[in-house]
DNA sequence: AAAGCGTTTATTTTT
DNA sequence: TAAACGCTTT
């Protein structure tokens, strides 16, 4: 038996052995926080006889819950399995269904995702006759999920309506709500929310988790909305043994109603808390470190901290300009090819991270040109893609017959002749007589010519087909295994005839389909209705970073987001441009905020390198078809000089190159040598921002920066002399 | 009812 | 750019 507080530095066996009362570990990057939760809760268990079963911890991703666990069973064998451990999403869902009768929560219900949310929105909308143009239902449905995070319900809500705006969202919020409910179903911020209404109007259910939690611990605390922090609070209430663990340096899913401030509200909530600092780096070389830290120290919204690390100087970071984002993705994969053939370095140890997906396509197109193997994380999300909702949405009806957003979506997939209009027919009806979709459905069987049906013998003859089609499949779904039930699903429906029947993308979609079985085969060891919710569960809750395989060959291709919590020996963060990193939203915004969390996105990104960084741009990138010039981000310059080498350390970078496989691209019609840079005064034209006056003119590689500040509105534009279409108006005096 | 066509429009991050 | 929408045709 190996002693579990042997190779830990002083603060983190602090933090290991603090185990009565509020822990607040504040855990910089690479700074061994998830080895201190592993050891604490294994130094609980072995040391202090703590029974598993007793201890709960909350991850960000379920990736993270299942290595936790992995490592835990290596140190405490299988009793690690007794472990309360997963997501919030995850633990609050295995709670409702366990409880959820309590609030009037049968134990099937639903899980919508996004794209179920949106359609009830856009039907509550239609119904309540407001405009989508006017008020958009993203935004609406990101109101309300707002106010849901910060466990207001639509009654609470209706109260602080403020505005117009508000009162929109406020009775959107209540019908959706009304809907949801009726369906058996709940949204994602629900599953926090009612776990939370459900503690908090039964005491008594609470008392029971209270006295069984004896510990309880929050990883990833800084990206915690309210209502996860509630919850936390909650289960805690009786032992007080909280111990959260995070990084306000590496909080970046504020747009995710992720509230920073909960770290003071935990202070100030419990005062007696003992706070560990963690600001020893076990995973970046010096050189990555003290760059990272570089470019975070430049936010002033923050409290500073300072890393060391005792790993070697390590290699320079890497800053390249590349012509266009072919050119960019190009130079990444010969570099990556370069590392793997003189370096030694294997695929798996590089990931390329970007801020947005749509910038994947021109890497992916890249790996398969020149044939590195490669993982995509993220896109387009298995779950969610058509055929797969489609069978999905079979399955969740068969399992809870009141979610009607799934009933509609499978009424006419595969097509079989029920169209919209004889579909909102059946939804009137079903209004009418107050029943629900599927009742109203089944009812038609016994319908009598005297009922007058709004519909053709021909519209009622497919409905009845459909009727009798879920019918069979429920008594099937009664005794089969999961994996037989997707494909008698996927048989009986007609699906697998219409997908072969689709000549351009039938065989992937298959395939899709067929893996979806596959997922399924996980659970034919459960009975039918377990094996059934389970996996309705994991598509529900399922992340794509959950999936990615560390033993898989081939380079990762992440947002920086999903990379959080991760780390790799060679990291290229692609992309860095003015509008791209920082994005253009935080920038129009004018939103010091914002501002902050991108830079704190960018200090993620590169301190998930450990040994290599290398940071790319491109001059131009396709938006829009022809590509726009684009501008160093504002992240490079804050770069100390003497950690890097390339182009933009202010050397001129190599002249633009041609891509020789591919036609070359039109020269761009001014170059730069041509145009006479421009004077601070000088009166300007631009076709689109209109007039403008310069404000300063630099030479910016073998080009020239223009800041120009335009009228009508239109503010300060920083431009590339050469690509600008500017012409000049007016010379200042000289 | 369904496929096909042209137009618009909006560009982040995801449990 | 490309997705999503709405309109028209078959």
């Amino acid at each position: 038996m190996t002693t579990l507080l042997e190779g830990l530095n002083p603060q983190q066996r602090e933090a290991v052995q603090h185990v009565d009362g509020p822990l607040l570990i504040i855990a910089g990057p690479g700074s061994g926080k998830t080895r201190v939760l592993v050891h604490r809760i294994a130094y609980l268990v072995r040391d202090l006889e703590v029974r598993p079963w007793r201890i709960v911890a909350v991850t960000f991703t379920n990736k993270a819950a299942r290595e936790m666990k992995e490592r835990l069973e290596r140190l405490m064998g299988p009793q690690a399995r007794d472990l309360t451990m997963g997501t919030f999403h995850a633990t609050c869902a295995m709670l409702l269904r366990r409880e959820g009768d309590a609030i009037g929560l049968d134990r099937t219900f639903t899980i919508y995702d996004d794209e179920d949310q949106q359609d009830v929105i856009k039907q509550v909308m239609e119904e309540l006759e407001l405009d989508p143009k006017r008020f958009k239902p993203q935004a609406i449905l990101a109101t309300i999920s707002n106010a849901k995070s910060q466990l207001l319900t639509a009654e609470e809500y209706r109260l602080r309506v403020q505005n117009y705006f508000e009162e929109v969202v406020s009775r959107v919020y209540q019908r959706y709500q009304e809907l949801l409910d009726r369906a058996n179903a709940v949204d994602f911020d629900d599953l926090l929310l009612k776990t939370y209404l459900l503690f908090h109007h039964h005491p008594d259910i609470l008392e029971r988790w209270q006295d069984r939690y004896l510990h309880v611990m929050v990883d990833e605390f800084q990206d915690t909305n309210v209502a996860q922090y509630a919850i936390a609070r909650q289960l805690s209430g009786k032992h007080r043994n909280l111990c959260v663990v995070g990084d306000p340096d590496q909080s970046i899913y504020s747009w995710r109603n992720a509230d920073i401030r909960n770290i003071l509200s935990f202070q100030r909530d419990f005062p007696d808390a003992k706070t560990v600092t963690l600001q020893h780096n076990y995973r970046s070389t010096k050189t990555v470190l003290e760059a990272a830290s570089a470019v975070i120290a430049a936010n002033t919204q923050r409290i500073p901290q300072h890393l060391t690390t005792s790993n070697p100087q390590g290699s320079l970071i890497t800053v390249t300009e590349a012509y266009n984002e072919e050119e960019e993705a190009q130079f990444i994969l010969r570099e990556v090819e370069r590392l793997a053939k003189t370096q030694n370095q294997s695929y798996r140890d590089c990931a390329v991270m970007y801020r947005t997906n749509a910038q994947s396509r021109a890497l992916e197109e890249a790996c398969l040109r020149i044939g590195v193997p490669y993982k995509l994380v993220g896109g387009v999300k298995f779950y969610q893609r058509r055929e797969v909702k489609d069978v999905l949405a079979y399955l969740r009806v068969l399992s809870n017959p009141g979610d009607e957003v799934s009933l509609a979506r499978i009424l006419n997939v595969p097509p079989r002749g029920i169209g919209t209009k004889t579909v909102d027919q059946l939804t009137f009806m079903a209004r009418a007589r107050g029943l629900s979709l599927y009742a109203t459905l089944e009812g038609l069987d016994q319908a009598n010519p005297a009922d007058n049906i709004p519909w053709t013998p021909r519209s009622h003859k497919a409905l009845m087909g459909f009727v009798h089609l879920l019918q069979g499949l429920r008594r099937e779904a009664e005794h089969l295994q999961v994996a037989d039930l997707v494909e008698a699903v996927v048989e009986q429906t007609g699906m697998r005839a219409h997908l072969k029947a689709d000549r351009q993308e039938g065989e992937e979609r298959l395939e899709n389909v067929a893996e979806l079985k596959a997922a399924a085969g996980e659970f034919n060891t459960l009975d039918s209705q377990e094996g059934l919710a389970t996996l309705l569960e994991r598509a529900a809750l399922m992340s794509d970073v959950d999936k990615l395989d560390e033993e898989q060959q081939g380079i990762t291709l992440i947002t920086l987001h999903q990379a959080k919590g991760l780390e790799f020996p060679v990291v290229f963060i692609a992309g860095m441009e003015e509008g791209l990193l920082p994005h253009i939203r935080a920038i129009r915004d004018e939103d010091p905020a914002q501002m902050e969390e991108e830079r704190r996105l960018c200090y993620v990104g590169m301190t998930r390198a450990k040994e290599r960084l290398y940071l790319t741009r491109a001059f131009r990138r396709g938006f829009g078809g022809r590509g726009e010039p684009r501008i160093a981000s504002r992240f490079l310059s804050d770069l100390p000089r003497q950690l890097i080498e390339g182009a933009a350390a202010s050397a001129p970078p190599p002249a633009p190159r041609r891509r020789l496989d591919l036609a070359p691209l039109p020269e761009p019609a001014n170059t730069p040598r041509q145009k006479p840079p421009l004077k601070a005064g000088d009166k300007v034209h631009h076709p689109r921002f209109g007039e403008g006056i310069v404000v300063r003119c630099v030479p910016a590689r073998d080009d020239h920066e223009v800041t120009v500040a335009f009228g009508n509105g239109q503010g300060v534009k920083r431009l590339l002399l050469s690509y600008a279409p500017l012409t000049v108006v007016e010379r200042s005096g000289r």
